[in-house]
DNA sequence: CTTGACATAGAACAAATGTTCATTTATATT
DNA sequence: AATATAAATGAACATTTGTTCTATGTCAAG
């Protein structure tokens, strides 16, 4: 990994857990659980490596103080506490209907240009790209998306396999969401509805346009 | 201070050392921390506080984790004089399966004692009575509900005609989410799939126990 | 005046968490 | 091969930190 090159293996591990844990919880890591995470079962081991860490400038660390870990962030994406804090809007684009291509952002959001709406706490950790569309219809219930059913997108146009996105199907003129498998060397995709008594459908890359990524779903009754 | 009206002096002291502890320093501070800033000589004092900001939504912990105090960041603005502030947590109870009973709530929740779901601001008013299940397994898809999706449901025993609940077939010793339906002078249920290319089935209502009503759906993909 | 809910207080305890120590292993240098 | 340094290991210990328990005080409602 060239990040980091003059961190072993292990110590750029600590770095990238350091930071992932930050960001979900809130707080820093303990030394138990960042031996857990990367494997040493020795908290004297761990201690070592942060001392190590904190000599060449990625962290701090303050004595005797519980999950007093702090990384020294020099990466461009700066991480503190302040931008740390998960978004709890975020900004309604439009609606999603099979017989229509779904709005795509075009730049950022100007505050206050949308409608926004509430996301649980855990579901959006960076706004960027990030956005919502209101279902209209009922073609979505092969993905178990009812008509009204919000969906958090975020914007991007590869995907990897497995991940539910919204293609558009340029011959069929639609918009679906499924999962997406690439098989035979790229050459075909397979959309994969996630109600498991339903069938795929099996597609040219030609034919299909991936619009976003399905990060989740809010259904309000 | 007019900010935070239904906090008391102490309490909103304590929010507003918390952030600036954050900020400051990158880690949460611990009890004792809080305690002898805002001027409690006792832990189990700034323990009950801590537990009435987190019960009205300014904050969360994790129990028996050290420095797990976080402020669930809402805009000053955002605070209305005039009404209750929605939480945006609530406790995960278990899980929901076609062969089970759902765990029902006994009584009020004991803080800490749950695990905690993020929920979106709007989606629950009051806590009370208000729960969130795990669902297990894919017999909940003619709902257009998903393995492991988080349903959320407040705890009632009886139902309006349209509302979707969580019902208990005796006969048929199984859980099922439908939307309810009284008919024929309340001799009969119809419970009808939220999934519209579904058919409804019929049961008498001695066969059913209502067990609560879903008031919403989340999904993390 | 009584009662119940809320808030406070200190002590004790349990658990989480960080540090120290003795020892071993791995690696680089001479 | 010898030596020095870096890295690793587990155990023990010290300290930090959160929870529980018992008791008391305040205040509003009946």
């Amino acid at each position: 990994m060239a990040n980091y090159p003059d961190l072993s293996n292990r110590q750029e591990h600590i770095v990238k857990f350091i930071r992932e844990f930050m960001a979900e919880y809130g707080y820093p890591p303990s030394i138990r659980q960042i031996g857990c995470d990367v494997g040493i079962s020795s908290t004297s081991v761990v201690s070592y490596n942060l001392n190590v860490l904190q000599r060449k400038g990625y962290i701090t660390r303050t004595r005797e103080i519980s999950r007093s870990v702090r990384l020294v962030d020099l990466d461009d994406n700066e991480v503190d506490a302040e931008s740390s804090i998960p978004p709890l809007f975020i900004p309604m684009l439009g609606y999603i209907a099979a017989g229509d291509p779904i709005p795509i952002p075009e730049g950022e959001f100007v505050q206050g240009e949308f409608e926004e709406v509430a996301v649980p706490h855990d579901m959006v950790r960076d706004i960027k790209d990030v956005y919502a569309l209101q279902v209209r219809g009922t073609s979505m219930v092969d993905a178990l998306i009812a008509d009204g059913d919000i969906i958090i997108m975020r914007h991007q146009t590869e995907a990897q396999n497995g991940e539910m996105v919204a293609v558009w199907l340029a011959e069929e003129k639609a918009t679906t969401l499924k999962k997406l498998y690439w098989e035979k060397n790229h050459t075909l995709v397979r959309l994969q509805p996630a109600n498991p008594l339903m069938e795929p459908i099996f597609v040219h890359p030609g034919n299909l346009e991936i619009q976003g990524r399905v990060i989740g779903v809010i259904r309000h009754l």
